[in-house]
DNA sequence: CACGATAACGCAATCGATTGTTTAATTTTC
DNA sequence: GAAAATTAAACAATCGATTGCGTTATCGTG
């Protein structure tokens, strides 16, 4: 039952009375190849349902049409959105993706990398794991030219491509926002600041403090190692019983936002009148929530669609296309919702 | 700088003064080289940096160590965790993993299975689209002994693994329990009826409406094409309009049980007093959503891991493992929370 | 008519690992 | 000590597509 071989190019040439080269090349419309024989060779393929040999193609060439993804954890929306506009780039121009995730744990991740590496992807797309310090696991791929794109969690000292959001300004619009709304004692729920994303967050919230002449109180920034909705949960708890707690907190993602807003709830702390709470990322909890959530939108699906459009450009280096820059930095917006919403604007 | 050419067994078998051959078979342990050339062998491939060229294996062995995926969409938190279940099995036991989404597209299905068979795959894990009603583009993997396996919505007629969870169960009990909770007119959001799980879910509430003595009646099952918040939405109110409205929900998901909720309490209704709710999937924002939702887990993750192993199993055919049976039926638990609970259990 | 140009196609090597079959070397056995 | 058995490693074909180069046929032109 598994020796039904495959219909190959050998098969076809024997069928038709050509060589195998000339199959290949009318097969792939080559201008040597006079269009009357073109059309019988495809013809023939067509009828005996010859498919090509990917696998074959690939060793010769030295290279798949397939492109590897990297993420943290698929099932995260953040993950799962940005995969989908990955995918849905590449199947549109036949590339094929393959998918690895490190659940934030370096070990994996590096060996994540290095199964992709043998798997001779053609370009690779990578989101940084929370533990992620260094990133010379990358560096096989620089070696033989393979293209790398980083996206969200990135690097800061290595050479190639990168897709990421302006955390700064987000952070910056969104702690501002928080002020507008008459917050004057705003805590903030960090990331691991060796990653950039949450050292952006962090920053922007900082200069917004400063800019509004606000005093920048560490003892409200709490750094989390995870921002899992038990650390926002332990973080609300704490801030609030502290002699002067916070009338607003954002939050560098929305799980933990979303944590604080249940646990202020059940303190019985009023949102947004007590506290405001404002998130990060737009997912689908946030405006389920109750009080809904503010947040910022993060353009996931847009990010993986321009992902793979770098590694496509990179590879097939193809005159006359518009140049992405290497660097693209994603507009955000603020979504302002019940949560941090005290004056009733729309 | 693509010149680099990857180091080979030949290099390694120059080098080292052995031929190819020897080294392919020292590098797997093979039985007829000794115990100290194997020795040799793998220490000058951990020195010179050798990395297996998988496509040439693949080719000789015509078969790849690569898992065909393909789900509906992406980013729905049921997909993308089978996936992630999916792939920790997969990498776990060295195997990769290649993802596809049909957008619940029939056309893109075909082209996505495909996509996939072309890729060499060694075994598919697919579920269908809403759109689909034959899978005879899923033959060619039967034809040449590639495993498929159908995981969630299944066709009936198609001979393959299965896994899936015992909707009909699922939805008797679902129903029940809004019956002991006191409703005794419970409308049903019902998906397409060509999809087993939609069809299990209906019978399911179907029969224990009968089974309870209750009428079913035809007007409170609303059929819906693709589940959506909107349709839920729309659904909601137009049940709500009648003359003898509803004072109970079952929904075939969570997105037009939360679509309900939210559509209830903008029309004044009580949840669960004047209607109870209760969806399907447990997704995050079940548990979110206020009242939080009453639904039934769908072990997502777990069911992929099982696909996974099933493929693996067929694959590797290793004597001795405990044999899984070809049609796994994992089990569901109903979660009850406030949505639905009129007499505060706990 | 002959020679160079062009078109259309075939030859054979190549990509890197795998494996059935041989050959060579070593050990065992009587 | 020689034949048989065992062990260790080499040979060479194979997987299927690709491609540089070579070959043959056709055509045009002086």
């Amino acid at each position: 039952m598994k020796k039904k071989k495959s219909f190959t190019i050998y098969d076809l040439a024997r069928k038709l009375n050509y060589s195998p080269s000339t199959i290949s090349r009318a097969l792939k419309n080559h201008h040597s190849i006079s269009e009357k024989t073109i059309e019988i060779v495809k013809k023939a393929a067509e009828e005996e349902g010859y498919r090509p040999n990917i696998l074959a193609a690939s060793l010769r060439n030295n290279q798949s049409k397939t492109i590897g993804v990297l993420v943290t954890r698929i099932n995260r929306p953040f993950s799962s959105s940005l995969i989908s506009g990955i995918e849905n780039a590449a199947s549109k121009e036949g590339y094929n993706i393959l998918i690895s995730q490190s659940n934030d744990l370096y070990k994996n991740e590096v060996a994540s990398v290095k199964a992709l590496f043998d798997s001779r992807v053609c370009g690779i797309i990578a989101t940084l794991g929370m533990e992620t310090e260094n990133v010379k696991h990358f560096d096989q791929f620089a070696k033989i030219g393979v293209p790398v794109v980083f996206v969200d969690r990135v690097p800061a000292d290595f050479e190639s491509y990168t897709v990421v959001i302006d955390n700064y300004t987000a952070a910056f619009n969104a702690t501002n926002h928080l002020i507008e709304q008459g917050c004057t004692r705003i805590a903030h729920f960090a990331g691991a600041q060796h990653l950039n994303v949450y050292r952006g967050r962090k920053k922007g919230y900082v200069d917004a403090l400063i800019k509004n002449g606000l005093a920048v109180d560490d003892s409200l920034i709490i750094t989390m190692k995870s921002l899992s909705a038990e650390e926002g949960e332990a973080a609300t708890e704490q801030l609030m019983q502290t002699a002067n707690p916070p009338d607003g907190i954002f939050c560098s993602n929305d799980t933990t936002a979303v944590s604080a807003i249940l646990t202020l709830k059940k303190l019985g702390v009023k949102i947004p009148e007590e506290v405001a709470v404002i998130g990060f990322n737009d997912d689908p909890i946030a405006s389920i929530v109750e009080p809904a959530l503010s947040t910022v939108s993060h353009p996931a699906q847009e990010m993986g669609e321009l992902c793979t459009r770098r590694i496509l450009q990179h590879v097939l280096k193809k005159e006359g296309t518009p140049k992405i820059e290497e660097r693209s930095v994603l507009d955000t917006h603020l979504i302002i919702r019940a949560s941090s919403n005290r004056k009733n604007n729309p």
